[in-house]
DNA sequence: CGTATTGTTATATA
DNA sequence: TTATATAACAATAC
């Protein structure tokens, strides 16, 4: 699930209920989880402390430590999530990682364990987001056109490609494309200006409205919408939708409105 | 039993 | 050197 507006939830989870709060119990669940560092590690690095103001790049969130030279980093891959529940909430299955509060838990959940948490102990440097691009919140026109110029590959698996622009899935990637009448296996370097121009009013656009509700929503006037039905139609023209494997990920577009 | 899955990465191939 | 394809990771759901 997690793309960029889904940790940009997570991170409004940390910074509202746990920031700033004594942190009173560590537990790990399960230590897959864990990158870096095992429980004990974890636990003296935590028990004791607060999380500084969190805060994200592309797919990560980053959790500063109040008073200590380390950093807790957490990527969700396919499917992590961060919620914040009552000390007597019951058991999640997938609960990995709870950590205890005067005010009740946070709780790293996640069915698949890809990826997990971080403990970096050096906050000037993080090992993990070196080779990230920019965040794509904050990627004017003329940045985003100059990064796509730059690869010869399509425009869907360059948008998406967390070293180019941090923060796109492969739901953004479509929902994107769609939105910006653009076949996803455009080569990125011959997009003209207007192509740039309608991708990265399109990306805002979407980011804008992911963030607000902390999710990629699944509406009906939205591609993502239909992305499951196997025949789904088009909500802007109506045209049976096509399917592929694009850049090794499933991807949905128009063919109407989005030719080769 | 087969298929599929919103993320990332190592490896092989073109 | 670059881009793409594939499998792998883990744990399901259909």
């Amino acid at each position: 699930m997690p793309e960029l507006p889904d940790v940009e939830g997570f991170r409004r989870v940390l910074a509202e209920h746990a920031k700033g709060a004594t942190i009173r119990k560590v537990d790990v669940l399960d230590r897959q989880v864990l990158h870096g560092t095992d429980a004990t590690g974890l636990r003296e690095a935590l028990s004791g402390n607060r999380f500084a103001e969190p805060r994200r790049h592309g797919k990560w969130l980053i959790a500063g430590i109040d008073g200590d030279r380390q950093t807790l980093l957490f990527h969700f891959g396919m499917t992590g999530e961060l919620v914040w529940t009552e000390h007597d909430a019951p058991a999640h299955r997938y609960d990995r990682v709870v950590f205890g509060f005067d005010s009740g838990e946070l709780r790293y959940r996640d069915l698949r364990k890809l990826k997990g948490l971080w403990l970096e102990r050096e906050p000037r440097d993080h090992g993990e987001l070196a080779g990230l691009g920019p965040d794509a919140c904050l990627l004017s026109r003329d940045e985003l056109g100059k990064l796509l110029s730059r690869s010869r590959g399509g425009v869907k698996a360059t948008l998406t490609d967390q070293a180019v622009v941090a923060g796109l899935g492969n739901l953004l990637g479509d929902e994107i494309l769609w939105r910006a009448r653009l076949h996803p296996r455009e080569r990125a370097d011959r997009l003209g200006r207007g192509d740039v121009t309608r991708v990265h009013a399109a990306m805002v656009s979407v980011l804008r409205q992911g963030i607000r509700v902390g999710r990629v929503p699944p509406r009906p006037s939205w591609l993502t919408g239909h992305r499951n039905e196997p025949s789904g139609h088009c909500p802007r023209c109506g045209t049976v939708l096509s399917h592929a494997r694009i850049g090794g990920r499933a991807t949905v577009w128009c063919p109407r409105c989005q030719p080769v």
